[in-house]
DNA sequence: TTAATTGCAAACCCTTTGCTTCATC
DNA sequence: GATGAAGCAAAGGGTTTGCAATTAA
């Protein structure tokens, strides 16, 4: 019930966007209420059960719509499926190598020295810092099955 | 025509590997031999210049054995299909938006401070900062399109 | 009313895989 | 020779898209 992210998103009207439908409404309830960095399956998994309809053709559609306003952003590991992340607040992520999930950080980063900045051949815009490693849940996991 | 990571590639004896065919070895002067982090399309036509008759899936297959005893490492940025590195020496990569071309700059990172370290949800391997913006190249294409 | 949005299904792209043939060891 | 690796083509997984039907404004 993490209610820190509902705001922003749920309060910004995105330019993209031009109808509040019950789909999209739903679509980003689920993206503020967690924490998890749903994949595009596990999203509409879980409108599913509110909407039993909803297609994920609309999952996509509207994940499109909220990285073009920059509501969400995706977080990509390799092959394994886009997750998505409606955490406004600056953060890192540490990523489990064993299972693909992503958990939030405290934001790590130093600003970058000239030196870098120099060396940049074009102009830079952003840096991000990630973590990997594999995570409790599969630690804990590991020394069970051994 | 930079050789400073033909060597790397070059010497070692992957595991993975059990023989040493024209094709893999076509494929690692390609890599070791490049600073561009072709895509496996990309390989494969250079690679087709020599060896015309060779298959995407022998390029995938070789790449996932020297991702496999860490010779080359993937680097991928979203859906825009994987990059792959041989520079064995520590680098950071800066990511283009608009061409989504990936370029070197000089390794970058503070480790980890104690803090940090603490607030991960599990055990930490390693860490890496990526810069993002807009390349010299593209930033001249726009200026010329203006 | 009307145009944005949906649902459906087909298409897409990148990557993997099964199987037969080839060629390195 | 044996067997790991290649070529080919089909299958897979995730994502996008065209189109008719729906629905928010």
């Amino acid at each position: 019930m993490e209610k820190l992210n509902a705001k922003p998103l749920a309060d910004l009207k995105p330019s993209s966007v031009q109808r509040m439908t019950r789909q999209r409404q739903a679509i980003i309830r689920v993206l503020a209420s967690t924490k998890e960095h749903p994949t595009a399956e596990e999203i509409h998994a879980q409108v599913r059960d509110e909407l039993p309809d909803i297609s994920i053709g609309t999952i996509y559609r509207n994940l499109q719509m909220l990285l073009a306003d920059g509501l969400v952003q995706e977080i990509s590991l390799g092959r394994s499926g886009a997750r998505f992340d409606a955490n406004q607040q600056p953060h890192s992520h540490f990523f489990c190598r064993k299972c693909g999930r992503v958990y939030d950080v405290p934001a790590y980063g130093t600003p970058p020295t000239p030196e870098i900045t120099r060396q940049i051949p074009g102009r830079l815009d952003s840096q991000r810092t990630d973590f990997f490693g594999v995570c409790s849940a599969c630690l804990k996991q590991a020394k069970h099955n051994a």
